[in-house]
DNA sequence: GTTAGCACTCGCGCCATGCGAGTGCTAAAC
DNA sequence: GTTTAGCACTCGCATGGCGCGAGTGCTAAC
């Protein structure tokens, strides 16, 4: 795709920036293509329809809009999302009982991976989009303390609470039963040996450890490094990334095709190509949103992302946002999605 | 509708059982209504395509089969599956090597939970249809253990372990520090008084103890109460249904309308009518399966429904199965079904 | 009981048609 | 030079007629 990116070439006159502005939110309104007639009553200039025309021949020209065919009207064109986003748009700040009414709903949980899980719904619920959230990636987490249960003769409950206040447990089946005491002590140990420490390291240096050292060490610090491994492995493998309100995509026309929504929704479960996107927003500052093919991913073309990432103590821990069709609400959604990006950094420095 | 359940009324001729046979695994596998000379070359006998007619017509006649219109050939109706299913059904048995493939999946899974979330998936991956999973009820749930974990100056993680292995976690914030000590005595305190107990029961008698008793009890011992209840609750609330491959169902022709697809993912996302439906099926000795509006639902109209309980020791504690088109190759899942509930109650039982 | 034959019924895809919305261009008006 | 009216033109889309083909029910003959 060549098509001129408007930006750098041509100057958008004010008049046409004005325009543009009201066809894209008309479009967002009602979702087609927006006629010369219609525009010209939209805008406040009174202007006729064949000026108008005029104009959006340019605008066409310039690769802002463009029509689906010859006698309909115009929609805009990812060029124009792009300019509309950058320099046209007038966010409204939301209203302080909304935000109150999401803190609230928030507020409800505790532990880490709920309060994140709840975020994405929270998400879904306001936009009537798909929220996403992106849990804290495993390699920033840090080991912070590990626990064994004795469960029955020969099973042991492990339990590893990391840096993010997130617990993982595994069962470990174990070849003979352990005193309560001998695991306290093991565990003390484990925890003298890694507290603080990159979980990703913890695991690297367990599996190190239980092949070297083999020999001269305790049979029960052994067991006890083997299960470590396995609840280790277990947060490592565990769910980074929550999908919430999917369904509210099918209500959208420009979505509504079969095919459309099969890939979407493949894609959703999936998700590992979410997260590749969402992983490259980890970076920004603010909010940031990718317009359609901006993404980079075939399967969102037709989509638009909005993301913010979230943050403890100034630290930015991990990604969250809305996924819905190019046609979506800017306005509304940029601020949501910013002030929950606000909300749950709060909500997770309280704990 | 009072169309006759054909099973009282008119004896149904071995013959036109043979046709009715015929044309439901004909239908299962094209998708299309069947005509007359279709089903002719179909079934072995040698007869022409008027005879079949006629059998179609008295197979009409008693509401085993219906035609969408008059030039089209014919489709079954739910009588007509009900039949097929309850006494024409010749059920294969799984290949032994398929049933290893579906229990190595199922062994890479220690605690109870995610075994039971792999089951909905496995279900749905080899069935091509939504798998879904219902987690045994609280009611039944006994407490077994619990433990508490200092993480910080006043924050306690309780651990509680179910009957079914379980484990549940929850962050309290405390009003002040406790030493490990004091935290170790207090778990064992209340692992005394409750272990073995219905879950419901130990919620209802911590509510209780900590009003009544309130003056005359160590205060140590009233925090812990109150943080055994926060855990007790999460137990109580948390997740108690799985579906997985919801995606798959947008395959199928007949439910590939956006308006039927809206509303099956609607009742997948809030997931308690699907628990409703499951709940009746708990009692059921084996293989228990619901055609189109024999649920109740209509929003499983087109749908059925195939589920098996399973135990542990016996004791049936859930219930899982498959949701498809009412148009669903029968002979391969209903073994699937019952073979996953017999792996995962094996399983289960391990533990 | 089974079959061939036949008239009949529909759904569906195909094509022509007409309408309406919207366009681009040109020439006149401000 | 900007704006506007006018006009011819384009296209998508809904409508309606038409014919085909698949399948049926009925009747009469085997």
């Amino acid at each position: 795709m060549t098509t001129s990116t408007a930006s750098g070439d041509t100057q958008v006159s004010e008049r046409a920036q004005h325009f543009l502005k009201a066809l894209i939110e008309r479009y967002i309104r009602d979702g087609q293509p927006v006629g010369s007639r219609t525009l010209s009553k939209d805008t406040g200039l009174d202007l006729s329809p064949a000026t108008v025309r005029n104009v959006m021949a340019d605008l066409e020209d310039m690769g802002l809009v463009s029509s689906p065919h010859t006698s309909a009207g115009r929609i805009p064109t990812v060029s124009g999302y792009r300019l509309f986003i950058d320099s046209l748009l007038t966010v409204r700040k939301l209203a302080e009982r909304e935000i109150n009414a999401m803190r609230e709903q928030l507020e409800k949980f505790a532990d880490a991976s709920t309060l994140v899980e709840s975020a994405s719904q929270i998400l879904s619920g306001v936009t009537h989009l798909a929220g996403v959230v992106m849990l804290p990636r495993h390699e920033r987490e840090t080991f912070r303390q590990i626990e064994f249960l004795p469960l029955s003769a020969n099973r042991v409950l492990a339990i590893l609470v990391t840096s993010e206040g997130e617990v993982h447990n595994r069962i470990i089946h174990t070849d003979r039963g352990y005193s309560p005491a001998q695991l306290v002590q093991a565990a003390n140990s484990l925890n003298d040996m890694f507290t603080g420490q990159d979980i990703h390291q913890v695991r690297k240096r367990l599996l190190e450890d239980v092949k070297t050292t083999h020999a001269h060490m305790d049979q029960i610090m052994m067991r006890a490094m083997e299960m470590a491994q396995g609840v280790v492995e277990a947060a490592e493998g565990s769910d980074d990334c929550f999908i919430a309100g999917q369904t509210n995509l099918m209500e959208f026309e420009e979505l509504a095709s079969l095919e459309r929504l099969k890939q979407l929704f493949q894609a959703f479960t999936e998700k590992n190509q979410i997260l590749h996107l969402l992983d490259r927003c980890i970076e920004a500052e603010g909010v940031q949103i990718f317009v359609g093919e901006e993404s980079g991913y075939q399967l969102l073309d037709d989509c638009s992302l909005v993301t913010a990432p979230y943050r403890i103590d100034d630290q930015v821990i991990g990604v969250l946002g809305v996924i819905g069709p190019t046609r979506m609400d800017y306005q509304r959604v940029i601020p949501i999605v910013d002030v929950t990006a606000r909300l749950l950094s709060a909500a997770l420095k309280q704990q």
